[in-house]
Order: structure tokens, then sequence, then C-alpha cells
DNA sequence: CGGCTGCGCTAAATCGTGTTAGCTTCCCAG
DNA sequence: CTGGGAAGCTAACACGATTTAGCGCAGCCG
């Protein structure tokens, strides 16, 4: 119940001796300080006794330090992409005996502000701030009063805060590989994004770096990609409209689709249409959405690493902290890589064998 | 960059009054204790001046109140349900110019103890305990030294924390109603949990109460369920092959899905089996995950009422600190109530005039 | 002229911890 | 016998707010 907590001068009433030696010995300064063995011992026995546990909001106030995090978002909702990032931050955090403050600005910079505001009045030793879907952001005023971070996100302007993102170009890389490496060379289409590297959702950096980095494999390759979509909202129904459009005038035998849902709704249109997937299409998709797994066949995509991003956050941030004591450096971009999923989706078309995802069945169309 | 805060004392010797004139006026128990008008306009216009924001920590320290909660969940990756309570809590919190410490156990009983100290060591005004599938949870050390909430869950022991949940007896009844109001008798099946009330998955509430909630207007109507299944994880695969077993044997006329995810495996293997939703056969589900309004047609769905629960908790947090000012009073189980999202799954079996998704397309089966 | 009352404000204690400066006691060398 | 140093601990202040008790002053009354 509501009893009293233990406190310092508890423990030191107890043993028979001062705060400033619980303190001490607490602290680990013990030796240091010459408290003798025979003392520390009791400090340390009476404090598991009586179940002592320091105040963090004392120790706050006096040093200066919470032992705690602030995570301040746009959206958590709409993306499983939050909950990972979220996830992998807190593990992080956890491990250093921090604890994180999650706070969601659904945008809107008053909020922000107001958010970040509220964290440094709780004197967080940090701020992490991170976007739901990689992309440029403007910095909140007051952000870099404190070391901050920005997750999954660029600054819009220039900006002394470092960054933590998913390596997009590499990606981009990966994904034109993959059909490449299995003979893909003709009918090749891009939904989501492109063809100029400015056909793109806004601000996204996603879909631009990918682009970039599939064009390097294509060009390299020989590849001509047939033709490209830009989608202004990546959501199934997207995909869905994208590739009705793509069938109406073209007979693709591979998709690049730029995110999982966006390849969903392709799968649905492949499936009306009749066609199989991978049999007659090839799909590749990115992020590594739950849904990528959920389709039939299972999709290949290339995973958005959620986890790492947000563990790597706070990283960022511990060596900030320290760095902050010495000189202001100049801004960091670190770049977490994306790893290959490998699903049944992609066809390899040069192979005499036929590799196709063994029982794969598929969808096909019933017209009305 | 690191500029020394403002204090209470800067606002104090820039006014030319106390700290204490200053504090009360802030606090707005000016007038309360006799404080000049002008006095108070100075002290209020020099501290907006200055930027004056209070210090959380020392108010924490001083009063024990630090505008803070702490949400404690098993798991908030693998679930958008968790995104959203999180955010439905957030909001609520917010409002009242609250903070939320997140934390995450994984399950593991010694996490979660870890994390209830640690948000008590940093002096939280409550605890919300949360579990991201409505189901029974043991009740951690040390979670009732403050006040606290569990959300989305019961207790397994008898314990005096009060509980948020879904009204899922109520869903159950609702989803049986659309059926039999569709005119639906025969051919009804049920996917992820039955025929008894104890095949369920292990401390599944919702699978208990939709089942009930279900069997009385069942009964009531006259419908014999024709078969249930039980499946212990409601994944997509789960509700494919359940699916498959049910169409070895029988010809459904309606599904009942115990959620989304089995629903979407349910649509997978009647495409195959070239049956169309809803002319063939009727699906309604549970949850209103966004898959559900990604397949085609879109699901009809009770849905989980995530955000309303985060701040359903939030609510009932408060007024569990209120209440315990004066006597600690029996646990209160709260439901929130669960809305029918309308799709076009349902097919009216009854009407003469057909009444179908309109231009919903459907998926069917090419053999190989 | 002294005492009482009400007004307008402040001094000082307090919350629980960290930290600096210094105090006592003992030992030993000079 | 005395001075110096080390060992082992503690007193006291600081962090930034809230809150209780009360101070000085003016005015009024007897």
């Amino acid at each position: 119940m509501g009893r009293r907590r233990v406190t310092l001068a508890d423990v030191a009433k107890a043993t028979g001796v001062s705060t400033t030696t619980v303190s001490l010995v607490l602290a680990g300064r013990g030796a240091e300080l010459r408290i003798s063995d025979d003392v520390q011992r009791r400090v340390r026995s009476t404090a598991q006794e009586l179940g002592y546990r320091r105040n963090t909001l004392s120790v706050g106030l006096r040093t200066g330090h919470t032992q705690t995090i602030g995570f301040v978002s746009d959206t958590v909702a709409s993306s499983l992409l939050a909950g990972n990032m979220i996830k992998g931050a807190m593990e992080a955090a956890h491990q250093r005996g921090f604890m994180l403050f999650c706070g969601e600005s659904g945008g809107d910079p008053d909020v922000e502000r107001a958010l970040v505001e509220a964290m440094h009045d709780r004197r967080v030793d940090g701020i992490i701030f991170a976007a739901m879907y990689t992309r440029t952001v403007a910095v909140p005023e007051g952000l870099d009063d404190g070391p901050a971070v920005l997750l999954n996100a660029l600054p819009a302007a220039y900006s002394s805060v470092p960054s933590v993102l998913p390596d997009e170009v590499e990606a981009g890389r990966a994904a034109a590989r993959i059909l490449v490496d299995a003979g893909h060379r003709e009918g090749v289409h891009l939904v989501g994004a492109g063809p100029g590297l400015d056909d793109v959702p806004p601000n996204s950096i996603a879909a631009r770096e990918r682009l970039i980095g599939m064009r390097q494999v294509f060009d390299a390759a020989g590849v001509e990609v047939v033709s490209a979509h830009q989608c202004p909202k990546w959501m199934p129904e997207d995909g869905y409209d994208t590739t009705r459009e793509i069938l109406r005038h073209h007979r693709p035998r591979a998709l690049v689709c730029l995110n999982d849902r966006l390849a969903f709704g392709a799968y649905q249109a492949l499936a009306e249409a009749a066609l199989s997937v991978p049999d007659d299409v090839s799909v590749v998709s990115y992020d590594d959405h739950p849904i990528a797994s959920w389709v039939r066949p299972r999709l290949t995509t290339i995973a958005l690493p959620h986890h790492e991003l947000g563990a790597k956050a706070v990283e960022v941030l511990f060596a900030a902290s320290e760095r902050r004591r010495r000189a202001k450096s100049a801004p960091v971009v670190h770049r977490v890589p994306m790893s290959v999923q490998l699903g049944a989706s992609v066809r390899n078309v040069s192979a005499p064998s036929r590799q196709s995802g063994d029982r794969a069945s598929v969808h096909a169309h019933k017209t009305k």
C-alpha cells in the first residue's frame, strides 16, 4: 500500500552512520573515499534489507541526470514501423538503466514544440525525434537545447542534430540486384515512384534513394524500366489501381513495388488478371511489413531495420552526450543496413530448372 | 545551446520580490493569499519574458506529484493494438499536462517488476499495465504501491486493481446479429475458437466472451453452428488451414473468424476454392485490423476500441487517484463498447434483391 | 497612546540526494 | 612532548520548487 518509501536517511539511521556515508557507499565511491570495508558491508546489507531505492527525482535535481530519454514521434499508430523503432530504443535504453518518455505530435509543429518543452521540463538526458516514414523534417525549436537525434529523418534545413536512417540507396541496389540476378532483363515496372527522381511522395527520402540505387544496378545491367508510376499514398488500393493501369498497356514480367502494401494491392490486381506470382510475374518490394509474410506466395522484400534504427538512435544519443562535453562537432548521418527477406515471389527466369516457390498457390480472377 | 535554465529565483530577483511570491502567483494562489494585482502582473510578465518553465523534478520532489504516468505493456511491436492504445492514453494524458513513461516487458515477470520499480523510482503518479491481447495477467508485485489500472486485461488472482476492457460479449452478440439479420440460418462455421467455451487460446478473454455472446444470439435465433475450430495462434496461416479443413467436409455459407488475420487466411482459402465473398460465403470477423480494409471486398468486422481503451485507462487512473484519498474501494471492471465496421463481406440472403458489395471483385483459384 | 486587526508580503523549513570541505582520532617521527 | 599526516567519517550546503508560520505596517478603536 501507500507506505512511505525508504530514504537514504532511513538507511543511515538504521546503520548508525551519516547519509553522506550511505550515499558514497551506494554510489560505489566508498573505496575511493576511504570508507572501511566493515561499514560498507553494513550499509549495503541494511539498504538491501529495508528495500532502499534511490529517488530518481532527487538525484536528477541534484546531478542534472535523470536516466531518461524523450522519444517524440509524429505518428505511432499508422505503422508498425513506429512500434518496432520504439521497441528497439526502449530495449537499448533499458539496458543502460534508462527509461523512455513517449510523445506523439501527430505532425503538428506546435505539439512538437510543446512535447520537446515538456520533456526538457522533466530534464530528460536527451531527445529522439522520430519520423514514421523516412523523410525530411523541420527540426523543432528547442530540440537542440540538449543532446538530440533525428530518427528515420533528415533535417529540412541545416541543423547540428545527427540523424539515423536506413541505408535506402543500398536497399534500392539490393532490390534491383535480386531481379537482375534472377535473369530479369525485360518487362520491369516500378509501382509507387518514378520514373524521375522527383516523382516521389512529398519529402520522401526512401523513395528517392531507392530509385537512385535501383537505377545504378539496372543501368549497369542494361535493364530498361518499362514504366514507373508515382503513387501519393502507398496503400494497397494504390498498388491495385496502378497495377491494373500497367496491365492495360503491358504484359509485365517483374514489378518492383516501393512498399509491401503496394505489393499487396498488386497481388490483388494480378490475381484478378489471372496472372500468377511468381510464374508469370515476379514481385519485389520494400519494408518487410507483416503483410509480406501473410500473402501467398510470401513476398521477397527489403526489410526496414526498425529495431536496429531505434537502438542505434539511443547509441548515437549517448555518444552525443559524451561528445557534448568537449566540442560541438559537425552533424553526422548514420546509415543502418537493410536486409533482404527472401520470399517466393521472384522466379529465376534464366536458370533452366524451374525454381519458383514450389507449392505456392496463386490468385486468379473470376469474371462477373 | 546548453544555457542554464531560468529558475524561480531568477524571476523573483528580476521582479524584485521573493520566490515565495512568484511561486504563489504562478500556482494561481495569488488571490487566495492576497498578493496585489500589481505584483501579480509584474511577476507574470517577467516570467513570460524570461521564458520561465518550472522544473518538474523539483516540483515532484516537493509535492510528490510528477505529472507523469507509467505505461507498461507486454509487447508493443506485434500488434497495432498496442500503438493505438498507447496513442489513446498519450492523448488523454497530454490533455491534462501529463506525460507517459513507456516500458515493454516482453511478458517476462522479472522485467515487469523491474519496470514497475523503475517507474516508482521516478515517482509516477500512476501506472497502466497493459496487455496486447485481451487476457488474464498476473498482477506484478508492487504495482498497487500507487494508483494502477489494468488495460485490456483482468487480474489472474484477486486484486484491488481496476480493469479496462473491451465489451467482448456484446461484440460477440453484434457479430452473430449481423449474420442473423442478413438471413443466415445455416452453414455457419467458427474459425479460431469453440465449440466449447474452453476451446480458446490460453488465457484469452476475448475468445471466450465472444463465444458467449454469439451463442446467446445464435441460440435465440435458432441457428446451429455447424463446426467450430480452435486455433492456437490466430494468424493468417491458421485461418487458411482451418478454412481448407472446413471446405473438405462442408459447403459453408458464413464464416465467423475470431480476428481479421484469420479472416484474411480464410479469404485466401476461399479464393483457392473458387468461392466468392460474399456471394458464396459471408465472412464476419473481429478487431478492425488494417488488413480488414485492404482485402477485397472489405471485411465487416467488430472493431476493438483501441484508442478509447487507452483514453479510458487514463481516466480511470485519475479517478482512482482521487478516490485513494478516501477509502480503498472494491475493484472495478470497466467495459468499452466495440463498434461494427461495415464492409462488404456479408450478403443478405433473405432479401429478394441482390445486395452484395457492388463492384466487389473476388478471388478465385486457378488450378495447376 | 496602546492594542488589535487586516493587508501584503517574506523567511525559513522541507523534499531526498550528491558533494565539498573539514573534523576527530590515532599513529609515528622528530 | 609536539607536530604532521593519514584514516574514517560527517556537517553543511546545494539543487529548485512548495508551504507554513509570521513579520512589519497602517488604520481603527477604546
